[in-house]
DNA sequence: AGTGGCTCCTGGCGGC
DNA sequence: TGCCGCCAGGAGCCAC
């Protein structure tokens, strides 16, 4: 799922060819991709030279002459510099001159491209909280940010309007990182948490960067290349595995219909720490599947009929 | 206003 | 072997 690091890993390959190219033409090979039609992009985007490539959030920017090139890859988007689509359906092809196709492929379709004028910047962005390596960033706004939140620490750093750019993986890494349990309430962090949640976002997504990226399902760059951050992973995709720091078993809760991986050893739950509602219920519902999968159970107690010992609740 | 559930979408995988 | 049903999840929408 390309996240802040993989669309920064996009953009810096995209760099370094598309800067002085010209848009010759788009063609759109699935509507689905942009509520503008065809006809509206190239009316907006042709005949203008690429200027630079930037990034906000997970969005792709490629900013030409008063007017911006926006792709969001969402779950499975790629944006590659292929000679041809190789049999895979492209959802839309940008061509440059001279000689530049940049197509983009998305199995799941969710993908957007859109053409948005530069004076219209700042609107198109405007639900986008601040850019974790950007000035506005720092412990005091993180705090702030975190201040009176019911929502689960998780759903808190998924939540775009807070921080741009973090997804599932790099919430799960960071959270691992910073030492702090997925459900707790965002607003219950204390300011040395926070501190600690503030440098270990920088952390994880830096090294995500420094990796180009996390090939988990289908990323690579537009040169097709595989990033390497998926190797290094501490808890994301872990179930069951030992922990890098600790041994104890990776665990697996969903948390606003998402996955959510920690290692309950190096992610403690201090007694008398506020939960999240969602989280709650969200360790009640691993606890019954546990339960129901005879996980901790011993190998078939033979009459022994539910003895209370750690029982439910 | 904040929270959380639902929806979109399809390849891949587990189970029967 | 083949088919069915479920799962993954970013972000927008909606109900409470």
């Amino acid at each position: 799922m390309p996240e802040l690091p993989e669309v920064e890993t996009v953009c810096r390959r995209l760099a370094t060819c598309l800067p002085g190219l010209v848009l010759d033409d788009i063609e759109i090979g699935d509507p689905l991709v942009s509520a503008q039609s065809g006809d509206e992009l190239r009316a907006a985007l042709r005949g203008r030279r690429v200027v630079a490539l930037r990034r906000r959030g997970k969005y792709v920017i490629i900013e030409l002459e008063g007017v911006l090139l926006v792709v969001h890859l969402r779950m499975t988007g790629r944006l590659l510099l292929a000679p041809d689509a190789g049999g895979r359906p492209v959802r839309f092809v940008a061509r440059f001159r001279p000689a530049t196709d940049l197509l983009f492929y998305d199995t799941r379709r969710f993908g957007r491209v859109w053409a948005v004028p530069a004076a219209d910047e700042n609107r198109f962005f405007a639900a986008l909280g601040p850019e974790p390596f950007g000035a506005e960033f720092t412990t005091a706004y993180l705090r702030g940010a975190l201040k009176g939140r019911t929502a689960p620490l998780k759903s808190f750093l998924l939540d775009q309007r807070r921080v741009a750019g973090v997804g599932n993986i790099y919430a799960d890494e960071a959270l691992f990182r910073a030492r702090l349990h997925p459900v707790l309430a965002a607003g219950a962090v204390g300011p040395g948490e926070a501190q600690r949640l503030h440098d270990a976002l920088l952390e994880t997504l830096q090294l995500g960067i420094d990796h180009e990226g996390a090939s988990i399902e289908s990323f690579v760059d537009p040169a097709g290349e595989r990033g390497a951050f998926q190797e290094i992973l501490n808890v994301y995709g872990r179930v069951g595995e030992p922990c890098r720091q600790c041994g104890a078993a990776v665990e697996r809760i969903e948390l606003g219909g998402r996955g959510t991986h920690f290692c309950p050893a190096c992610q403690p739950l201090p007694r008398g720490r506020r939960l999240a509602a969602g989280g709650r219920a969200a360790l009640a519902r691993r606890r019954e599947a546990q339960r129901l999968a005879g996980v901790g159970a011993q190998p078939r107690p033979p009459a022994a009929p539910r003895a209370g010992g750690g029982g439910p609740s």
